[in-house]
DNA sequence: TGATTGACTGACCATCCGTTCAGCGTTCTG
DNA sequence: CAGAACGCTGAACGGATGGTCAGTCAATCA
């Protein structure tokens, strides 16, 4: 299972590739990240992107998929321990903003995805190929709330829009701090985000074991 | 205080160039709604519109200037009335719901521009002519949300914070409305949204008055 | 060491789009 | 009614950009 000279060759300029696109479509905006942009930032030809992605909507296709996997990776580690409702909503509204600290540039091409713009060509392809992530990734939290819904830690309602609901809440606080020049601590816009989820959203009364 | 001929006919192809550009800049979003596309929509030839606007950036920014202008009359008639926070918040939320399904399009056109994307200089007009709009709207919240907190209404935290982290929540269901082929009773959306808020932000023990 | 390969280059092409302007028909004016 | 004035048109222009491909050259081979 040894690499060929080739293969690693290969790998590390599509990964280098991939990190310049991601670099510049954040700098830039996803339309206006030219070919030519992305060349130079990766310190080579234009024609020699060709070599490693059919088009330009490959590249971008696949550079969003490997960006957006790691935010998956980390998101989905906290969501699967098992935590109350409380410290599982903390820790995922802290792994996403240090994600997204940490990945400052690629917050705006998130941003840029979520929601359709540009050509309808573009528009097609964005649906197709990145409202499925952003959907899977409501989804995933949606169902987590619903199970905090069934062992009666949250009041009951439509678990996706809630879902919704917080994620665009704390997106909105996070690219909020982007933009301030010195931001509080993190830690206080957490316990902010947290502190208004929950006691919006866990039932306070006597807990009913509604089973 | 007549309108001249001239007057009247000027208006009515400022008016009609605006709203064929609010329907493209809908349909197709902001950076691939052409001049031809817009001209196409109004009915005239290309050259026309620049007898009324001076380049395509005064036609976007005169279309959705008009276009918030409406949304913020609304809203601030909600808020400036003297209601509890809890039946504010509920107009506020259906006022906005209501406006964006009224003018579907626009909500399109209102979400591109929230975030700065395009190219730098068009981020740097949206800087300076988007980003203020949707900043004062925000500002206005807060500032109502402040008063609420100053009359023990609702508890303490940042009011700018609180004020983007439930308008951005409401604006994420709106939009999943937009994409649902049978949303629920719009006013059921209303309660949720209003639920989550109030209940995470009244403060629900006894009412200290704190001064 | 000379031949061969293929990764890489960047000038070039086709297309698209914002903007211009010479010319057209229509409407005022004397 | 002649001719000026005006609103409007749409072909043409220039700049930008995604994609192509003939050529270059360093690594490899025989």
């Amino acid at each position: 299972m040894v690499k060929s000279k080739e293969e690693v060759v290969q790998e590390y300029r599509v990964q280098s590739i991939q990190e310049a696109a991601m670099r510049v479509i954040s700098r830039k905006g996803m339309n206006d990240a030219t070919m030519a942009d992305i060349a130079k930032e990766a310190g080579i030809a234009k024609g020699t992107i060709y070599l490693y992605f059919r088009d330009r909507d490959e590249l971008v296709e696949k550079t969003f998929e490997t960006a957006i996997a790691q935010l998956h990776g980390r998101v989905d580690t906290v969501l699967a321990r098992d935590l109350p409702i409380e410290e599982k909503l903390r820790e995922l509204f802290r792994a996403q903003m240090a994600f997204f600290r940490e990945n400052a540039e690629f917050f705006r091409l998130y941003l840029s995805l979520r929601i359709p713009s540009g050509s309808s060509h573009q528009k097609r392809w964005q649906k197709r190929h990145c409202a499925p992530q952003y959907q899977q990734r409501i989804t995933a939290f949606a169902n987590v709330l619903e199970d905090a819904m069934k062992r009666g830690e949250v009041r009951k309602v439509d678990p996706y829009r809630l879902a919704l609901f917080l994620i665009e809440g704390a997106v909105a606080i996070t690219f909020e701090r982007l933009n301030e020049s010195a931001p509080p601590a993190e830690e206080s816009d957490v316990d902010l985000i947290v502190g208004l989820a929950v006691e919006g959203i866990v039932i306070r009364k006597q807990k009913r074991s509604t089973n």
